[in-house]
DNA sequence: ACGTGTCAATCAATCGCTTGATTGACCCAG
DNA sequence: CTGGGTCAATCAAGCGATTGATTGACACGT
């Protein structure tokens, strides 16, 4: 692959992305991607092949590409499994963090979010690959933090407690339209830090640890990365 | 409205409801449609008018049905809300059993479900209808009980509590084919009753109480309603 | 330095097909 | 014979796919 790998191909791969993110596949035109990339119609075909072979291509960069939540996971792959349940509640609410703090904005790859979940709605040939490459790493990460929190459950109660701290955050991306309409709009930058308090506290006791112990997890999670506690958020705007 | 009225009519937002749940509303084409309903394709444009109107109508029927999920939030409209705590947890153990008890089988209504979801997901001018008509009442009854759980707590609060069941839930929904992916698929019936024992347990306990407690409150809600405990279940089959 | 051939890349134009919508004829109960 | 309901047939528009021509960059033997 050279420096510039052809600026068409990645026009119509951001354009697709953010197309069919949006829209998804059936109801976004080819036609419409080549507008948006400013390519021509017949470029689709040269660098892909086909609309289909297109949007499994973008889907599978959309994986693939960093600094996305699909990075939170990442966050133990140079550090060894923690040993203590502090040392990995810290870990846990630093993921929490991460993961929030990518999936909830309105950003740049919103569209890359909705892929993701879109596959996830209704599976097609890609599937197989959001979920190895996405969401197995994402759920084994959780799925070994909580290891260390509740040594005594078994491997399918582990998976519905990792399951229980996704779909919170998960259901807040799906349904964002929804609740949205629920309640007055809020800004997402306020929001990340109040949903983040709240699905590690909710978290934490649910996987039967009291306030105080997520407390002292959310407060060393803050210390060890970039976190915003409830103090450092007073000053700020961003 | 008569008695029968217009087969055809009625076979068409079956076949409308079948269709745009699994599939989405771009992705079917209102000649399928008619084959499905057994209906000739103008009869789509005599009895509704176009494509989206037909959407609109299957949308709004499938809200307004009953012995859907839909109607869980109905388990507290003719009775007071509880005033003390155990009698509130039962009352969230039996929402939350009711509701994953027609929101997991792949049952006869997949599609009405699909629909409210896609609803939520991608907003048309049949969102408030959704909102209005199904997600808020869940949703108020949900901040009533936890209300009543967690006396100290604000509004946002109760209402951020109430997304963490409510999330719990629609994430074992709206993700299925990916958690199928992810561990062995089992059976649905085992699923309702074992997510139920889950969801419970890991919200009550979100919300603060002990296990002891949760555990009573499913004890309770099964007495009084038809839920199957971990004991009956044991010779079962359906 | 020049013509020649090769290659990736782009383009306008058009293919055959499907889409949602619409027509006018038809049927039959009231 | 009137009107609610169904029907096959058809419409323009849009779809994804495909074509053959054209471009400019690069490498070649002479």
């Amino acid at each position: 692959m050279p420096d510039t790998p052809c600026q068409t191909r990645i026009a119509l791969l951001d354009a697709a992305e953010s197309l069919f993110g949006s829209r998804g596949f059936d109801a976004v035109g080819i036609r419409d991607i080549a507008r948006e990339a400013d390519a021509n119609l017949a470029s689709i075909k040269y660098h892909f092949g086909s609309k289909r072979a297109l949007y499994l291509e973008a889907v599978n960069r959309a994986m693939t590409r960093p600094g996305r939540a699909s990075e939170a996971w990442q966050l133990l792959e140079h550090t060894p499994v923690p040993s203590d349940a502090a040392e990995a509640a810290v870990l846990l609410a630093r993921f929490i963090h991460r993961f929030l703090a990518e999936l909830l904005p309105t950003s740049s790859d919103d569209a890359c979010i909705m892929l993701i979940i879109r596959e996830g709605m209704r599976p097609s040939e890609a599937l197989d690959g959001v979920v190895d490459r996405y969401i197995r790493p994402n759920q084994t990460l959780l799925v070994n933090l909580v290891r260390v929190l509740k040594p005594q459950a078994d491997d399918a109660e582990l998976a519905r407690d990792a399951q229980s701290i996704l779909g919170q955050m998960m259901h807040y991306r799906v349904f964002r339209a929804v609740i949205e309409k629920l309640r007055g709009a809020r800004s997402d930058s306020q929001r990340v830090h109040e949903l983040f308090d709240h699905v590690t506290r909710f978290s934490l006791r649910g996987l039967g640890y009291d306030d105080a112990f997520a407390e002292q997890a959310m407060k060393d999670a803050a210390k060890a990365s970039d976190i915003d506690t409830a103090a450092s958020m007073e000053g700020s705007s961003t």
